[in-house]
RNA sequence: GGGCGGUUAGCUCAGCGGUAGAGCACUACGUUGACAUCGUAGUGGCCACUGGUUCGAUCCCAGUACCGCCCA
């Protein structure tokens, strides 16, 4: 049955897939025919997600280099799966209850929900693993991990457990970017800072006791420029419901306008409390008042002045960011405040037990909260004011009246990149990896070349991440996910301390194992006789133990109820992937892995983490190349987004243009480094591609060539020079993209594909073919280019898996599905000869055409040539390849005479003049300033070459190639000038 | 503010010391043994600007302008 005009993707793509699959294509090992092993962990998605470009993009590069050493006989592991999300996927499944009117999160309780969460991946967690397959992707898909399954709930404890044991993870309260909405801690790199319109307002917190002081401004030259007595500091602020939490006001130290008072005393307004004006290099002194107001739980820069002054930091809102309303009464609790003011011995525990909230406040969400303390600041006359003139409408009376001073103006603010809410620092107990102690191996590694990054920009951003790493946030306060393995109890009194209860609730021990039988075993020897007494958490562990009785039988302990960080697990994804920490065979044999394919958004997130996990846990790298892609854009350059309308849906593309133009068109596009901008006129542009190799292939069909072919590695031997020629560039094109692949240049592999099969095979090699197909070399031509299409089929695969296989499958019967065919290695087959006289039939072809077609000569008629002082190589080139020429310059005859006829038209080669006469057709104008146009061409450029000869400097300094080129260049022009001038006279 | 890029044909981009290329778009012609998802021919560039290095700079260096991205 003929083949088809045109290759029908949707029917063929799914068929093919299920060809792949059932025979094993893509398991771990296939088609291997060497001993090095080539393996890629693919990037795991979220298990939530669904395709997008950037996955289509990321996944095609991967799937080249896979199939490419696949097809090289490269022990060969694509390993696929995805991550678990933490936050996505809960939200996703509290949303999914949540519309279908289930129970809540809380109502179902930790266990109840999880359960629901794996029913929800069961069911809809394959989305994405599918699509991957629809582009083609050759995962050994029997492989897919997860990160909550198989070995990785193992390998995750069992490294955290060590780390812990090394020092490398501890527990602290510290200050944390907290996600209000998901009332959860979350990574510094989960933070987007956003420039928001804002305001600063300003607040005069008055001195202790009525003291007063003069306030002086001085101007460069220190002239007095402003001097008043102030009984206040201004401080400015653009969080005015934090300076409920003040712990002090500080200047810097170089100020000298509150030099006098460093060491006063201030009344924070609306609160009961006395706090300290300290000096502080944090402070700008241009910036504002040059005062700031400290509020060391709620801001990131106060924190560290707070600790470095040793204030104390009082936490103002709850989990989901309001105000907080726990604890005792405010009097209570600021009275407590000012003893420890005043000096008395506290711990954390208690401090964060303080509820500094004003009765007033309490309750209230931020932005409330926010108002009324400005309102309040503002009825209490603590608002710094300005004069503001303003006309009665009625009188027409001016009148002055003071009001706020509130400035406009931009901020940076936090916002969560999940949640979208602002972010707000706070003060928690959380787990962190102290990545100072495990980033040097991480650097080390790629700065002595065993990771190596590309494009070499990249490594700079890595080792600029990395060499001012902050200690890693690892604790979320979710359900999903990995449970941190420690348990917690009270603190043991030693039989010593005398007349006390033989446990002290106020501090806790922390035991960290691979199980809680482990645990316990630690419990017992701590605890010695008590019994372990299991609880939900440590007021279940106060209340269910007796703890208040001096002579309790046993010792309540609970579990840390958190969760680890989605990204500590996928940290571990090279190693927990092939089933560490056993020693898997998989493990022996393919890890260290060889390239990661990935985004640069995610080169902190999980790049340098991935460095710094697998180091720290195997000490080996987890894979010797980086290789780092830029984003997929509109075609406009925006980022897509689903607001913007702009979203390209791969899958949708895929539908439309078939799976292979796709991938073809992120390929050739891929230069290193660089943003793509997707059209999809690019893409129906190389479906085309597609749609042309395909119809060489027919047009070979037609002409019997795939009759009794069987694929061979080495090309027929060939005697006709186009058929030499053609296998010379297969050579060459071949060499071009193991080059490009090698080098990780997947444009210039495209690029040289697209350009040797559309502009060498099926404009020029197809084309001489067809006169040759009935002469003396047409089995010759026949089998070549059966052998060249099945170069080009090979060569194709890697890029566009499917149209490749459907030809290879369609066009013969072949030993092997093309997935698992031999790469090509020929050795040397450039025949430079061939190339030079196909170069030469060429440009007398478009020269001819050319002339033709811009003296108006009708595309049909065929003419007779002259050929006027043709030279040896020339004449037999002609000889050779005449019906080529004749054919596709449309040449009836070609005679040899002794000079350019008049009225014709001039063709100047090298080595020859072909003349084609045309007394009265052509207009003799017409062709006149078209030879004169290309001898201005001619002589622009014999200019510069001389201009170039001329200078001896040239001569004496440039390599010697590249003078004699330039003179072989010269002599050629000439010699070709002097040929359109003989043809120019001959017009008159 | 700090860092990293970019600026080449109308558009999207390659090239990166020897005088500029591709695809798309555009113009004209065209169903010539596969392909109109095509063919043939053509139009189109002070390679952002200013200096420097060099026999020679789109390419290397420095600065300027504009545009991106990342981090504060």
């Amino acid at each position: 049955m003929p083949m088809e005009k045109t290759f029908n993707a949707a029917e063929a793509e799914a068929r093919l897939a299920a060809m792949w699959e059932a025979m094993g294509a893509f398991k771990a090992g296939a088609n291997a025919s060497r001993e090095e092993t080539f393996c890629i962990m693919i990037p795991p998605p979220n298990v939530t997600g669904s395709l997008h470009m950037g996955h289509a993009f990321n996944n095609t590069l991967q799937d080249i280099l896979v199939r490419w050493h696949r097809m090289r006989g490269f022990d060969t592991l694509w390993q696929p799966g995805t991550d678990h999300a933490g936050i996505a996927t809960q939200m996703v499944v509290e949303r999914e209850l949540a519309r279908t009117n289930q129970p809540t999160r809380r109502e179902l309780g930790r266990e109840a929900f999880l359960d629901k969460v794996w029913e929800w991946k069961d069911k809809s967690g394959g989305t994405i693993v599918n699509q991957l397959k629809r582009l083609g992707a050759s995962c050994d898909w029997e492989r897919e991990a997860f990160t909550m399954s198989g070995n990785f709930p193992e390998a995750v404890t069992k490294v955290f457990v060590e780390m812990f044991r090394k020092g490398l993870i501890y527990r602290g309260k510290r200050l944390v970017n907290w996600d209000p909405h998901f009332e959860t801690a979350i990574s510094d790199l989960e933070v987007e800072n956003i420039e928001t319109p804002g305001h600063m307002w300003h607040f005069k917190y008055r001195l202790a006791g009525g003291e007063t002081y003069e306030y002086v401004e001085k101007d460069e030259d220190g002239t007095v420029t402003f001097r008043e007595t102030r009984d206040y500091i201004s401080i400015a602020t653009t969080r005015p419901e934090t300076m409920l939490g003040d712990g002090a006001v500080a200047v810097h130290p170089s100020d000298a306008r509150y030099a006098p008072i460093v060491g006063k005393m201030v009344h924070l307004p609306l609160c009961d409390r006395l706090i300290p004006i300290i000096s502080d290099e944090y402070p700008d002194p241009a910036f504002g008042s040059g005062a700031v107001k400290i509020t060391g739980a709620h801001d990131f820069n106060d924190y560290q002045v707070a600790k470095r002054a040793n204030l104390p930091m009082y936490r103002l809102m709850d989990t989901k960011g309001t105000m907080r309303a726990d604890g005792a009464s405010y009097e209570d609790c600021v009275a407590r405040a000012r003893e420890i003011a005043e000096g008395s011995p506290t711990n954390e525990v208690e401090v964060d037990a303080l509820n500094l909230v004003p009765a007033k406040y309490r309750g209230m969400d931020r932005e409330t909260a926010r108002a009324a303390v400005v309102a309040d600041i503002t009825a209490a006359g603590l608002a710094v004011t300005e004069l503001v003139k303003s006309i009665d409408e009625d009188t027409g009376s001016e009148h002055l009246t003071r009001v706020p001073v509130v400035e406009s103006k931009p901020i940076m603010q936090p916002f969560g990149d999940r949640s979208k809410v602002v972010i707000e620092p706070m003060l928690t107990d959380q787990w962190f990896v102290a990545t100072d102690k495990i980033v040097s191996p991480a650097l080390d590694a790629v700065r002595n070349g065993d990771t190596q990054i590309l494009p070499e920009r990249d490594a700079k951003v890595y080792f600029h991440w990395l060499e001012n790493i902050e200690p890693w946030c690892i604790s979320r306060q979710l359900w999903w996910g990995h449970q941190i393995p420690v348990w917690y109890g009270p603190r043991k009194v030693p039989a010593e301390e005398a007349g006390t209860m033989p446990f002290d609730w106020s501090e806790t021990v922390s035991f960290c194992a691979a199980s809680e039988d482990e645990a316990r075993a630690q419990m017992r020897d701590y605890y010695g006789e008590y019994a372990l007494i299991p609880a939900e958490n440590r007021d279940a562990a106060i209340a269910g133990n007796g703890a208040q009785s001096p002579d309790v039988a046993g010792v309540g302990y609970w579990r840390d109820p958190d969760v680890l960080d989605t990204w500590f697990s996928s940290g571990l994804w090279p190693i927990g992937t092939l089933g560490w920490p056993e020693q898997t065979p998989e493990l022996q044999k393919y890890f260290p892995t060889n390239v990661l394919v990935t985004g640069f958004d995610i080169i902190f997130f999980w790049v340098a983490r991935m460095m710094m996990m697998q180091l720290a846990v195997v000490d080996q790298v987890p894979f010797k190349t980086v290789y780092v892609h830029a984003l997929v854009r509109d075609e406009k350059g925006k980022k897509m987004s689903k607001s913007l309308g702009n979203v390209l849906d791969p899958l949708e593309l895929i539908d439309e243009y078939g799976a292979d133009a796709v991938r073809f068109t992120v390929t050739a596009m891929a230069a290193m480094g660089r943003d793509l901008k997707l059209s999809t006129a690019r893409i129906a542009g190389y479906r085309n591609f597609g749609t042309k190799l395909w119809n060489a292939c027919r047009f070979a069909e037609m002409n019997g060539v795939w009759e009794n072919h069987t694929t061979t590695a080495t090309p027929p031997e060939a005697t006709a020079q186009v058929n030499r020629w053609i296998i010379g560039e297969t050579a060459a094109v071949l060499a071009e993209v193991n080059t490009a692949l090698e080098t990780y240049r997947f444009d210039a592999a495209a690029n040289a594909l697209y350009a040797f099969v559309w502009g060498k095979v099926c404009d020029w090699y197809v084309e001489f073919a067809k006169p040759l197909f009935d002469g003396e070399v047409a089995d010759e031509t026949r089998r070549t280019m059966a052998w060249v299409l099945d170069q080009c089929m090979i060569l194709l695969h890697p890029i566009m898996p499917f149209v490749t296989e459907e030809l290879w499958g369609t066009t013969g019967t072949r030993a092997k599905p093309l997935v698992h065919t031999d790469w090509p290695e020929y050795g040397d087959l450039a025949d430079p000869q061939a190339m030079r006289e196909m170069t030469w039939v060429i440009s007398v072809i478009e020269g001819i055409r050319s002339a033709r077609a811009q003296v108006r000569v009708p595309v049909g008629m065929k003419l007779d040539a002259q050929a006027i002082g043709m030279d040896a190589a020339a004449r037999a080139a002609w000889d050779r390849n005449e019906a080529l020429i004749a054919r596709l310059a449309r040449i009836a005859s070609l005679t040899e005479a002794d000079a350019i006829p008049s009225a014709a038209i001039t063709i100047a080669v090298e080595g020859a003049t072909f003349a084609i006469p045309l007394e009265g057709v052509i207009d003799i104008a017409a062709e006149k300033a078209r030879l004169e146009k290309t001898m201005q061409k001619l002589e622009k450029d014999m200019g510069g070459i001389k201009g170039r000869l001329n200078n001896p400097k040239f001569i004496a300094s440039a390599p010697e190639e590249v003078v004699v080129e330039a003179r072989e260049n010269l002599a050629i022009q000439q010699a070709e000038a002097e040929k359109l001038q003989a043809a120019l006279r001959q017009l008159g």
